[in-house]
DNA sequence: CCGCGCCGTCAGGATCGCGTCAAAACCGCA
DNA sequence: TGCGGTTTTGACGCGATCCTGACGGCGCGG
């Protein structure tokens, strides 16, 4: 599921915007000014964001740049600023697109539609499959072989480690993690991660005592190595 | 230089596109209609591709379709049309942006700028890394490298680092570092970042008394430098 | 020269987070 | 309804991490 995260501060719009994308099946996340915003962003790596300008905290190119310090990820700028000026210096300073308001719903939603092909295409790996000294997980077939063989994995524990898998040598935060596998509303029940982590390593790590593979970041995440 | 492909049947906005790109040091290309304009595509393979709708020969979304089927080379749409199933279909299409005519040659700019960063940025320096003299820091990763060894870092000592390097060389006030890892309530216990400064410079300087990159500014907070 | 403010250093004790285990609750299916 | 597999929950011990207070160094102005 592609989350977007929506920051503006009128409410109006960011319930219009939660509707509508929800409808088409992203999960929305939402942000009220421009500190959240990125603390959001970096909790939770959302596939693209919907920015509008002119929040109560920050200016938005500050919040443009603070993202662009560590993060390609796609924003596309809502402003009711028509002037050529704002846009220039929006898109200068990183943004990949500019909505001037009032918008069509349908406009936006094609430019994210757009946004988000971009930054998607060329990043799927030529083979679904990555392998370790120990294991196999093959991501398109949804299996796992050790010693030659099959190793059963219950669909939390899959869900867990593709997560993991498809981000390979990054920390994937745990309440990310959460929300991916459980659902958005989880986000602080880590002792879940504890049981399942274990049960992963007991199944996959050589040594599960000493696991080289399913790595804790103790208080921030979880990280699979190679 | 730049190769940017201009495409459109009207010899004035040619024109207007043909000398302002040349100014700003972009080498143009241009065609008058679909058929010269995929055929030039094919043979000079441009970096960016700024397209008229409502060309002689072909449809716009037939054109898109045309590159899209072998390039994933940007495509700035230009068009009269305000209408917003127009835009919808060229965005679905695999148009990177649409603009409006009549419009603001600045702002054009600005989205052929944004379109090129786009495309060039992840084919070769996608990694949000950030490299000093001793060490290396992922962003994303969340990982720090020293010596060809990952350095571990507790969450607190991460949030610190993670602050300053995402405003590198600038200066990080203690009241905005405090807030930003311990939260809204604090910003008076500067003794805090006395102490984690000090595990930072240990795990991360050649030589943790006298800091080359964690830098002191007394009274007022800390700053980043490579 | 001395006092003051700010910073760096150190170490101990309180606290937090993790791994582990096992029991209870839940679910799909016969 | 009973059963096997799966998920959730609770409790415990242990090590890592965080907070705290004390001490000394340094620069600056009185």
């Amino acid at each position: 599921m592609t989350r977007v995260l929506v920051v503006d501060d009128d409410a109006q719009i960011l319930r219009a915007l939660r509707i509508n994308l929800a409808a088409r099946g992203y999960q929305v996340l939402t942000a009220v000014d421009g500190a959240s915003a990125l603390r959001v962003a970096a909790d939770d790596h959302p596939e693209v964001v919907v920015l509008d300008l002119g929040l109560p905290d920050l200016e938005g190119t500050d919040v443009i740049a603070g993202l662009r310090g560590w993060t390609q990820v796609p924003i596309i700028v809502l402003s009711a600023r028509t002037d050529s000026t704002d846009k220039v210096d929006a898109l200068d300073a990183g943004a990949d697109d500019y909505v001037t308001k009032p918008f069509g719903m349908a406009e936006l939603l094609a430019r994210l539609r757009a946004a988000v092909r971009r930054s998607t295409v060329g990043q799927v790996d030529g083979e679904p499959v990555v392998s370790t000294a120990t294991f196999t997980v093959d991501l398109a077939a949804k299996k796992v072989v050790r010693d030659n063989a099959e190793v059963h994995l219950t669909p939390t524990e899959w869900g867990i480690l593709e997560q993991l898998v498809r981000n390979h040598g990054k920390l994937v935060g745990q309440r990310q993690l959460l929300q991916e596998v459980w659902g958005p509303a989880y986000g602080k029940e880590t002792n879940y991660l504890r049981v399942y982590l274990a049960q992963l390593r007991r199944k996959l790590e050589p040594d599960p005592a000493r696991p080289r593979h399913l790595i804790t970041e103790p208080g921030m995440g979880y990280r699979f190595e190679l």
